[in-house]
DNA sequence: TTACACACGTGATGC
DNA sequence: TGCATCACGTGTGTA
């Protein structure tokens, strides 16, 4: 359509309607409003024209955001055949999962920590029953017999292993156990006493001489924020 | 505003009204059309509520879109004082990002995958004598007792762990073994053999039925391309 | 003034 | 039908 179709289109008339309009805004008949003090017909081009490149610059604005939309449609799996809102909330759900993640595996690659440590603590339920659960966090040099040594403490300590998150790296080995006591006689304290003893024992165990860390990767790179 | 301010719109009015607005449709005059075939001010009634009830539905929509926008504005830095294209970009590349960076963790971290699978190559040097290692890449789902029937399978094949990386993430487990066989009668490949199936054993072995990996995460976002 | 960004109400369309 | 989503053109505020 060109401004020539408006041709037409006479004062009275816009007055008209645009009183109507006015009057009933309920309606929302949206009329551009005519200058009364410029002459009639290239005002109302004018006016045209601008509301045409509105519409458009509109347009554009629309296209710019859906184009990100779907953008972000191919990075979301089974965001297909989502409404915008369920997009977007998949999309807020995943960053918050990717940075609880990323800040994770900070925190796993944090692990293998360059002193030996020994750190227990009894998770809260602990107390309310005879079953005694404990959290170990554990440091030291890795070496192949650690596994077996560790086993064997443990197995003799008459401890389940509920939950382990091993990691080696850099010669380093840090593993965080939650362990379970059941029925058994000894207080929690003697407990913690005699994993903190096996575990010192195991972590001053001499390595195996001909034992050689086969990879040893550069730790700061994973450590960046 | 309530429908007995429209007492005074006549049909005739809303007939030039709607054929004015008919006739200038670049002015995008919107009015609720009046069915011929029915009594005029019911349907107006009607019209007027339905057309107020879709407009308040999309309200709720719009409002929706841009609660979660505001939220994604919350999680990302610096979108402050952006457009939502702008701030729609900004999260793109920060998921990219984000999922670039999981994916190189993963690798470097040897995390978990989310399919099941076993690795198994020999070493280089495995041919020169009678000694035979064997690296093996082990993935599935985790729970308590994997790491006794590991150490079982693994003697029983006379099996003696060189090197151990084990990564456990969302309830998934990886392991990476160095593994050492000495002085044995079998061939490299019935050996290879064994190893397989006890790890595919392994893996495909029911989980405790009272076991429940902690943190439930929605895993894919560190497989995605 | 122009240019841009946002909210709004509406028609179209799919179930 | 009614209810949901989407694209559209427009009014409005801001720089």
């Amino acid at each position: 359509m060109d401004d020539s179709s408006c041709s037409e289109y006479l004062p009275e008339t816009h007055e008209i309607l645009s009183s109507w309009c006015h009057n009933l805004q309920e309606v929302n008949c949206q009329l551009p409003l005519i200058p009364t003090n410029s002459c009639y017909f290239p005002t109302w081009s004018q006016e045209f024209s601008a509301s045409r490149s509105h519409s458009e610059a509109e347009k554009r604005r629309r296209d710019r955001i859906n184009a990100q939309l779907s953008t972000l449609r191919k990075l979301i799996p089974t965001s297909e055949k989502m409404d915008k809102a369920g997009l977007l909330r998949s999309v807020v759900e995943h960053v918050k999962d990717l940075k609880e993640r990323a800040k994770e595996m900070s925190t796993v690659l944090n692990t293998p920590s360059d002193i030996d440590e020994v750190i227990i603590e009894e998770e809260d339920e602990s107390s309310n029953n005879n079953n005694i659960l404990v959290k170990v966090s554990f440091s030291c040099d890795d070496r192949p017999e650690l596994f077996s040594e560790l086993n064997r403490g443990l197995k003799n300590l008459k401890l389940t292993t509920i939950e382990a998150n091993i990691t080696s790296l850099g010669g380093r080995i840090k593993c965080i156990f939650s362990l379970q006591s059941i029925n058994v006689v000894c207080t929690t304290h003697s407990l913690k006493h005699s994993l903190r003893v096996l575990l010192a024992r195991i972590a001053t165990s001499p390595s195996t001489p001909n034992f050689r860390i086969k990879s040893k990767r550069q730790r700061f790179f994973l450590l960046a924020t």
